[in-house]
DNA sequence: ATTACATATAACCATTTGGTTATACAATGA
DNA sequence: TCATTGTATAACCAAATGGTTATATGTAAT
């Protein structure tokens, strides 16, 4: 299922859905566009499309792949959120660095 | 090097930095909070180290870990700019779209 | 029908990941 | 000094990842 870090995790897959992202292309496009083999091709492919990140439709012998940019933005979007929610309070943090520096301070 | 994705890759790690958000902990602490060996948890926590995601400081035998909000602040700024340029190519995008469809059309 | 091309799949390999248990090392406290 | 506590490390394991080559399959073109 939709694991974002999955999808994204990889530099080759984040390339691949730069190119997506001014057009769509047939796997052979993508093929050519890297050094890698097309079965390594195919299995980023693989995992971009179980996490629903890219979809691809037939049209004869050719795969056309296809951003789907909504799950996209969704992906970045979650993690801007988590990030997000680490980053805000500082206030609170400051309070408990305190509290729990008081803690551990020798005691000898 | 910092790999954020990497880093938020695990969803045990995740929850690390969910703890180290309220407060900063000793390994103790952490491994304490974890179902999991502490062995476990070190190596979790050396990627957090390695990302740069988090800092570790020694007093006494503990090891006090601490969120490092610099780096995930130029990963938050990073990724928005990122799906910011998403948005921006959207009618680009689109034009591509019906560019490329005529070429790919059946020619028999 | 045969060939050529795009894609799919199988079998294999090395490395990384996420976990384990056992053990060593280092600081603290009695 | 000796036991305890916190951390580090080693050796191991299973599964996933990212790649390879070789080969099969499906579609199109001649």
């Amino acid at each position: 299922m939709s694991d974002v870090y999955r999808a994204l995790g990889d530099p080759t897959r984040r390339q691949i859905l730069n190119m997506l992202k001014d057009a769509d292309r047939t796997q052979k496009e993508i093929v050519e566009a890297f050094d890698i083999s097309q079965p390594a091709i195919k299995k980023h492919l693989t995992i971009l499309l179980e996490e629903n990140i890219v979809s691809a439709t037939i049209q004869g012998k050719y795969r056309i792949y296809t951003l789907n940019q909504e799950s996209l933005q969704i992906a970045y979007q979650e993690m801007l959120k988590y990030i997000g929610d680490l980053l805000d309070d500082q206030l609170e943090s400051l309070k408990n660095y305190v509290e729990k520096g008081e803690e551990r301070h020798d005691k000898s």
